[in-house]
DNA sequence: GGCTATAATTTGCACTGTGCAATGATTGCA
DNA sequence: TGCAATCATTGCACAGTGCAAATTATAGCC
């Protein structure tokens, strides 16, 4: 049925998307790793915007921070008010996003040039399909690790 | 580029999967869950098979037990040795795994069900492509969580 | 201008998931 | 029989998580 083999694709991309994760393990954990992929898309942001982006509650976000920070891959500064603290990604943690996100590309070009070229088409015109029948609001570059 | 959209369209089945998971919130952890559909596929399990399957460890796994046997959702007893502890799902564990299993399908089920038929056929050959491709193992349906 | 309600963040607390190392209990082999 | 391997559990440490309370700063109102 189509719902299960859909169900078996799923579970593929998710591994594949797991496996090139992985590589960041002894650096960063996957949610550090979400909060640094956020910061890169933007000069700056509030905590509580960070917060809300990575959909966690604001002390989660304090204390992710907190952690960055300590591993200075980010910087906490004083905000546009007092009371606002902006977060900021440092060189170090735009490199790491660079290095892994191109890691990652590169792990799915290889797959995806074994492919039939037809199937390549297919796959993706038929993604692109579902995801419009799914109703997904438009997807920002700065989700994709979500 | 391909790879983008590829990586767009697996996002929206990641969001897809954890919106319909989403929904054992108050009963289960995800963590949990996955243990749950593991363990509906087998008469039952010992620890250590169950820990190998979720591929965390095993003290991991005996505690996520001691919770998961504290909401009487599995039950443990003395397995084929002594030592070994044999893990088994509950009537209940069984019926929420039925149910969450059942709504996702649901869900998946009523966007495909929106999609043209000429593309919902290429983008599952497409995928079940993309699979062997990626030369993933074959996939046991106790794993689509994961 | 000062007081108060509101907003942004942080802290305290509790709990789950996680791995590693040590321990306990059994088993199996020599 | 006794020693080594196996399976599970326990102790410890730490990340992520939410909620509620505290802190600090702002802003609106009289």
């Amino acid at each position: 049925m189509f719902v299960d083999r859909l169900l078996v694709a799923s579970r593929v991309l998710l591994t594949v998307t797991a496996r090139s994760l992985a590589a960041i393990g002894d650096e960063v954990t996957i949610p550090q790793f979400r909060a640094l992929v956020i910061l890169s898309s933007y000069a700056s942001q509030t905590m509580g915007e960070l917060a809300e982006a990575l959909d966690v509650h604001p002390s989660t976000a304090t204390r992710m921070c907190e952690r960055l920070e300590a591993k200075e891959l980010v910087a906490r500064s004083v905000g546009r008010t007092r009371r606002q603290v902006d977060v900021t990604l440092s060189n170090d943690g735009r490199a790491l996003v660079r290095k892994v996100t191109r890691k990652r590309r590169r792990e799915i070009s290889q797959i995806v040039v074994k492919m039939d070229p037809r199937a390549r088409e297919a796959v993706i015109e038929g993604l692109l399909e579902f995801a419009t029948a799914a109703g997904e609001p438009p997807v920002r570059a700065s989700e994709w690790l979500a």
